[in-house]
DNA sequence: GATGAATGAGTGTTCATTCAT
DNA sequence: TATGAATGAACACTCATTCAT
């Protein structure tokens, strides 16, 4: 690579970020190892540290990177005029959306608590989903779909927190099915006009 | 100490369980150090191992009792005569029992994906969760307190699936009084009648 | 177990040291802890204490009666009238006499390499050994069995070398026939008139 | 040191094969410590994990190096014209290139009773110094310095056996003159023509 | 910029031995 | 005499991080 090429540090370390994504996939932040990573990108642990202060700054670049790229595929198919408004498929969208984050959200929660900085990031990141979702509701709204009457703001942090919860299940076992089930029944009663 | 006695044994390894929960609830599963219980509990490492096969054996059985703890405590906080049966008053009261969980639910979680024995223990617990609350919604449907024709089946996962995120937002800063709005809200609408 | 009888502390200690024998030859003085011993003799641990002065003291007594038993047997054997005077017979039975002793034959050597005192008994066995091969050599001699121009001294320190060399060589995986082939040949061209 | 030189990292492996040796000889395989070869060797501990699996690795490597070494040496040994061929010569030098290597055979020996890889591994090493043997006397056999007669495949069985176990005694107190003299005796007996 | 050898604090675990009862 | 709970020194091994080249 031309290493004297302006923005050969900037690509250098998003092909770190990228790359390093997988690799904390399989096994959690834990048990991934420096010399794992430094491993699969076929370059030297060394390296890693001349982007990244620690290991723990690594990981926040990748988690940033994925819920920025989960976030930006979920808005373009939000924003599809074709798309289902179903809860149902909705549901199937996020949780899809959802999944490589899965093998290490409950990791960030855990840290997050014993770690205040990191807590308002996750805070943060949750409180923009929220104003997604109200967005969102604004839309179904306003086209009708969902009951003029509901609150959205409070509606949207409830509709969230029952996603998060749902998908918490089914990560311990709950099968998706059963799952969405739920998810679908909640939001109907929840948002539907009788 | 008298170690003769008969259940000494027993008394002691409870002692264990109960004594370390506040070391795990500081630092979390990973960073609590075997070390550090015992220094807490002023007995010698090797004590640890007399009672437990490994770090991991004693922290199931911490998690267990606090569980087991939480259960029996909300049973009998549910059962009683003179509760208010508002859902903003169960949902302090549910809160309030898992609140040293919290310390390491996600670390549990975290554990379970890689883990499956560990997933299928929390699977049958979220599981046995869900049925109480099932039982829970049966008695207010008796009671005409909630709508006659919702189906308590699924109502209680969704009912689980909101606390348990909303429970997690909480961890991730939410305030208390945010959950609890979108709580009552969320099951006034789901579960009363106009 | 009547504890005033005379005697009992020499039993107990009999006991002790026969049944843990089984227990050693399984894994090895070095992968055999106390608590396993105890456990097999379904006496406490500290019982051991009370009857030898460690780990060490335990095992040297353990092997000293193997020995004693190996020798006793080795001799009632010898003895016998009928006995087939052949070198092969001798041979296995030897061989099989040494069989419980193998299994950690080699780590009282590996020991007896940094602990003089051991090595010192351990070399006094050995002398005992050749004494024996010597007076039994002497015997075939008288009896025209072997050459009668050898140096029973030497060659009965030869007769043991060889069997600790093929017996060395059998437990290492070189089969029973081709170290009694060769003890045979070995013993033919030795020791048998032309 | 010059790290980036090619081939450092197998130097450096090297060197600390090399003087690991004297270490382990000291006090034995089990009573070496990983921290006491680093000490020894003036690098971390850390670095013996970086070029060796594990303490048993190092050993193993440590003890290839030694028969390496030892088998060398004795080929030149035995191949050089002026060599007196007289049995007591040979003997001397066999003796001297094994001495290293008694402060662990029988640890390695007692080892490979419970460690079935570790077993195949030794039992090899005993054909091959059997054929070596073989060889040797085949070559005694053609000079005439040994009798015609003898099956030197089985004598050469015999002649290993009978050194390994002179070789055993001699390091349990048996004197060196002791063991040369049987060694003479039995040899001339065996070998040599009347 | 890149390397990769070196580090060393940290951690879980074992087990012979002691001693109060 | 017998117990078995308690000890604590030891030890192998890991891994994030540093830094000379």
């Amino acid at each position: 690579m031309a290493r004297v090429l302006p923005g050969y540090r900037e690509q250098a370390k998003e092909r770190i970020i990228t790359d390093s994504l997988p690799v904390f996939i399989e096994h959690g932040y834990h048990k991934t190892t420096m010399e794992e990573i430094a491993r699969h990108l076929d370059i030297s642990k060394g390296t890693l540290y001349l982007y990244f202060k620690n290991k723990e700054g690594l990981f926040r670049e990748v988690v940033a990177a994925l819920r920025a790229r989960n976030r930006e595929e979920l808005l373009d198919l939000l924003q599809r005029e074709d798309l289902p408004l179903t809860f149902g498929y909705i549901f199937d969208l996020v949780m899809r959306a959802s999944e490589d984050y899965a093998a290490f959200a409950f990791e960030l929660y855990a840290a997050a608590i014993h770690n205040k900085e990191l807590g308002e990031i996750l805070e943060e990141d949750v409180r923009e989903d929220i104003m997604l979702s109200r967005e969102f509701l604004d839309q179904l709204k306003e086209k009708g779909i969902v009951k003029p009457d509901i609150d959205t703001c409070i509606t949207a942090r409830g509709f969230n927190a029952l996603f998060i919860g749902l998908f918490t299940m089914a990560q311990l076992g709950i099968s998706r099915d059963e799952a969405k089930q739920t998810w679908e029944e909640m939001c109907r009663v929840w948002l539907v006009k009788d």
